[in-house]
DNA sequence: TTGCATACATACATTTATGAATGTATATTA
DNA sequence: TAATATACATTCATAAATGTATGTATGCAA
């Protein structure tokens, strides 16, 4: 009874990434072995070795499922043409970012993952420069909202675009740890819209 | 020639954690054997087996030594009798912990290792909640802090103590992350301090 | 100086993960 | 419809890590 067409494979692929999000989850990247995950996906091996090379490319399809989508979901928030004054479009794209983790469970898992059962070492370390490289893109996106915020003259005091980018973006990247660490939701994860609320609050006039 | 007196076994119990730290660093936490510990500190796993019951004790007693006394340095700038006025305050004693950071190469290796080497999950969950529960400690010495520059009349705006507690709290949170994952000092390390200056003068009247 | 505890080293047994090799039933294509 | 490729399952050989058990040399106390 082996699936063949390629649609039935391409299901049996994803089966396998979504096993391996929760497998990784509970055991961790390191202690998650391929059996583990073919058994939470209801196949053998074999199939894991089929559809993957090993481990660490099913961890890279699993990333790039949510990763990129996140980045450019951030990218259409702040794009230039808006209704918005630039400082909400700024908390609109935080807000909504959040929402989606919210929302998504595979996304947050995902993320929990990324940033909690994970080594950044050997082959890993490349996932965290291209993490640093969309780090420093999304500053740079901030940087050119804050910049069209200070044109349309709604910022309070006189700071620099690229240092109140630079400090929404830690903020934003603290609040994200915080977020997920935070799992049952007692410290942040319920206040998470407030808190950016108040940090483009302390900019605005 | 086995080393027989208490002193020096303690030696060896220290150049094991040493070792960890180093081999932990370099291969990650999971990655890491006892064998591996052991050859690097220049014994064999008999002697880590004698001084530790496994690995996850070594990780505990490697935590200890950097994690606790950073915490307390920061309770320690962050005291209510100061010659500085409470903004000064928040803002050494986030300076320093990245000057210590900066210089103590042992407590930057810790935290790297906590940070990006390591996998949140079964006993090393207990980690983390203790990293949440300090860093709940954190935000209230904090707040505490705020509430006398608020008495003191330095803050620009009328923002809640609390509010703005938590995004210095979540400011400094992705700052350490990004100061740690960013290794070359290209983007964040060699800056931190100007962005530790430019967080707490948005702040200031 | 005898005896015991300490501080390791060495050796071994067991478990576990991996990758590859092989087998096989079904789909697809010529 | 015959040949071939696909999509797996099964089996096997190897390596590696772990914990434990045992061996041993030295320090210390009586």
């Amino acid at each position: 009874m082996v699936r063949k067409t390629k649609e039935d494979a391409q299901l049996t692929r994803q089966r396998i990434i979504d096993a391996a999000r929760e497998v990784f989850l509970t055991r961790g990247v390191s202690k998650s072995t391929l059996e583990h995950i073919a058994a939470q996906a209801d196949v053998t091996r074999g199939a894991v070795y089929w559809h993957f090379k090993n481990k660490t490319e099913i961890f890279h399809a699993l990333r790039d499922q949510v990763f990129l989508p996140l980045i450019d979901r951030m990218d259409d928030t702040l794009a230039v043409e808006s209704s918005d004054d630039a400082l909400t479009q700024i908390e609109k794209s935080l807000c909504d970012t959040v929402h989606e983790l919210n929302n998504n469970i595979e996304m947050r898992q995902t993320y929990e993952i990324l940033m909690m059962k994970c080594e950044y070492v050997d082959e890993f370390a490349t996932v965290l420069q291209q993490i640093l490289d969309n780090c420093a893109n999304i500053s740079d996106k901030f940087e050119l909202a804050y910049v069209r915020a200070n044109a349309q003259k709604i910022l309070a005091g006189t700071h620099s675009p690229r240092a109140l980018a630079l400090d929404t973006h830690l903020f934003f990247s603290g609040l994200l740890h915080m977020w997920v660490k935070d799992s049952d939701g007692s410290r942040f994860r319920f206040q998470a819209i407030e808190l950016i609320e108040s940090h483009i609050n302390l900019r605005r006039k």
